[in-house]
DNA sequence: TTCGCCATGTTAGCACCGTAAACATAGACG
DNA sequence: CGTCTATGTTTACGGTGCTAACATGGCGAA
């Protein structure tokens, strides 16, 4: 057994979780404590000495793995961006091509939002989108999918800038009510999303 | 002279703004300066203590006039509130009646929320609006202005529950715009508004 | 007018936060 | 074995929302 697949073996990590100085595997228990928190309270309640009080460590060991608040939510919504892209493929997946796939889409977009409200706003929000900074980075692998899946279902008869305002529509509608939903202006009925992604335009 | 109309002249409010102990009208001021701030920047970002050393007074000051933080931006989003209900009934005034005003209604909504981004999101967010807290509040004016509206002018001659819908599929994607325009994920051109809503459902 | 009430301010102090600086530990590698 | 370096720790600073105790001063009743 010279090299076989223990990849990422440092030390063992978790395992034998003693009080050992070295943690082992800090970072991603940082993430992991992170993401366990956003399936139950928004982002801006997230404090970074209360994650460091959850892993076990003090509160500054946190800035040996990332510079600062902002980049251990930019680590959490990669993982968010990656998660929504993975919800996209099976969805895409299970549904047949043509306008199935593409009420496939929405729905997946909307119940993505619905289960994963927190991390979605996370992702969704500004200082994690914006900038040159989130171009190509995990968490725009979710959106770029939605945005290329829906240039290839929306048809491809249509000028490119027609197209274009078809897919930003679409995206339109769907991401307003799951944002609706999200803020409780509407309630998360299963049935409603049906009715209203069912006769969309495009 | 005996009893004018100088309705509220608690000591004369701002005049001669001196060093008095009493401000004179500290609630109204408060409320001034947070939408200041509002202007430039999100309700996040929006210290009690800021607010209350920009209007010249302590910080705890603040606590006679409003019971905790939430409490002021619960008054800010009253008044934002208010505001977009104004906008709606200029671009209603200004437009015909039909499917005009219906447009009006659409473009109104997303350049309310564009001019006034983070007034627009903390009246729209969670805190703010659920709760049956909020029913009835000025806060929630804008909102019933618009649903209101999108009822009459969505033609009456659908069963309630397809009016519903529609109205709600009006909704999203005036929303849904405007969410992704306001976090930077579309760029916010006034031509690409006028595009994607020209041609929306209903 | 004088007194005292009380709405409206104040200062002091608490617990929390994000983060910088300096120090401690221990695994890796010469 | 010795030392370098990655990764922890403690301490400290300035910021926050908020409570408690005290100060001021305008207004109505005695």
């Amino acid at each position: 057994m010279a090299k076989n697949d223990n990849s990422v073996n440092i030390e063992n990590a978790k395992a034998a979780e003693g009080e050992r100085y070295h943690h082992g595997d800090l970072r991603s228990a940082l993430v992991e404590e992170g993401l366990k928190r956003l399936q139950q309270g928004p982002a801006e309640a997230l404090s970074l000495r209360e994650v460091a009080r959850s892993v076990g460590v003090s509160a500054t060991a946190v800035y040996r793995h990332f510079p600062d608040k902002q980049a251990l939510l930019h680590a959490l919504a990669d993982v968010a961006g990656d998660r929504m892209a993975s919800a996209f493929e099976t969805a895409m997946a299970a549904a047949k091509p043509g306008k199935d796939a593409f009420d496939a889409m929405g729905r997946a977009y909307v119940h993505f939002a619905l289960k994963n409200p927190f991390l979605f706003k996370l992702m969704m929000s500004p200082e994690m989108m914006s900038g040159i900074a989130a171009e190509g980075r995990p968490r725009t692998r979710g959106m770029a999918m939605l945005t290329s899946a829906l240039s290839e279902l929306s048809g491809g008869k249509m000028s490119s800038e027609v197209q274009n305002i078809r897919r930003l529509q679409a995206w339109s509608i769907v991401h307003g009510l799951a944002m609706l939903m999200l803020d409780g202006l509407v309630p998360a009925d299963e049935k409603l999303i049906d009715d209203v992604l069912a006769s969309k335009i495009v």
